[in-house]
DNA sequence: AAGGTGGCCAACCGCCCTTAC
DNA sequence: TGTAAGGGCGGTTGGCCACCT
């Protein structure tokens, strides 16, 4: 309910009463007797046009604050309090797929929780928390500065027999030039995966018996992509059944691997990381064998939404 | 104990879209 | 069809609080 957080809303607008002149708005933050009569009128009357609702209630408001208010804060079916770990994964997830610009899309999938708040969570906690991980990352020369660079990647499989979406089973990231590194993930029972590369460089491995049918650059903090010459969007395709990866060469090249069509002993050409990243590759590149370039294509994000919907909402 | 600083979060701002006229 | 008003939404601001020095 009402905050200790109590700085009087603009005196001047205060003691108006109900003459017919122009009444002059309250702003700032909500008194305590503001929010009862709001809360009982929409609790009598329901919603409908917020600036009849504002008169009606006898409040100083425009239309749009007692949306607001009643949307964020009195709302009766809100959840308060600290998000679950559940939520957290969720908000995650769903920011990886929808972006900075998606709050009430993310908002929908959780309820009890609002657009605003969620923004506030991930704006103050998640983004700390990301910030953190990449200052615990082996640093090279270049990637330690404020810029922190990262991409954030989303790669869907399709399930080889169904064609439905399947679960990513088993899933590596590592870093080029860190053979150290390696963030193994377990994913299954989603049915797509989400990381966050605090690198500028990096390996998607797959391994399980699905196809990679989709992937996305959804983040480009610090301009990675854009050195990389790569632009947010879809890399992907389908590949056979088998141990798959995916990774980002120092060209920007999106290169599928499928250990199951080891055709060709094509080694990937590691061109330009020194230059650009101050660290070279020859610990992981050499293992790499070259098989097909994918290209970026459009963003389908229809169909992404399309996945999305399937997630499971958070009760 | 007092002042400084950073985090959290409620609320406002401004833009865009939709709808009514 | 054009215009104005309302509503929705993301970005941003600013006040309060807790913690640190």
């Amino acid at each position: 309910m009402y905050t200790a957080m109590t700085k009087p809303a603009d005196p001047a607008a205060i003691n108006n009463n109900n003459n017919n002149k122009k009444m002059k708005l309250r702003k700032g933050l909500w008194s305590p007797e503001e929010d009862e009569k709001l809360i009982k009128y929409m609790l009598t009357n329901g919603q409908g046009c917020w600036s009849d609702i504002a008169r009606n209630a006898g409040l100083q408001r425009c239309g749009k604050s007692c949306r607001l208010r009643w949307i964020n804060y009195l709302r009766p079916d809100l959840k308060r309090g600290a998000f679950s770990p559940q939520e957290e994964d969720l908000i995650v997830h769903l920011h990886s797929i929808l972006g900075n610009s998606r709050w009430s899309q993310i908002a929908a999938r959780l309820p009890g929780r609002t657009d605003n708040e969620i923004k506030n969570f991930w704006n103050s906690t998640i983004k700390k928390r990301l910030k953190m991980m990449n200052n615990n990352i082996p640093s090279s020369p270049n990637n330690s500065d404020s810029s922190d660079p990262c991409l954030t990647v989303a790669a869907m499989c399709l399930d080889s027999s169904s064609s439905s979406c399947a679960s990513l089973q088993e899933g590596m990231i590592s870093q080029f030039g860190d053979p150290n590194f390696h963030n193994s993930v377990d994913t299954t029972g989603g049915p797509a995966s989400f990381y966050t590369m605090p690198l500028p460089c990096f390996s998607l491995s797959q391994v399980g018996n699905h196809n990679i049918s989709q992937g996305l650059i959804l983040e480009d903090y610090g301009g990675v992509a854009g050195k990389l010459g790569l632009e947010q969007g879809e890399f992907g395709g389908t590949e056979a059944a088998g141990t798959n990866s995916i990774d980002i060469d120092m060209k920007g090249n999106i290169n599928h691997y499928n250990n199951g069509c080891f055709n060709n002993n094509n080694e990937a050409e590691a061109v330009g990381c020194e230059d650009m990243f101050g660290f070279g590759l020859e610990n992981n590149w050499n293992n790499i064998i070259g098989g097909e370039n994918l290209r970026m294509g459009e963003w389908d994000l229809e169909g992404l939404m399309d996945n999305v919907s399937s997630f499971p909402s958070v009760q």
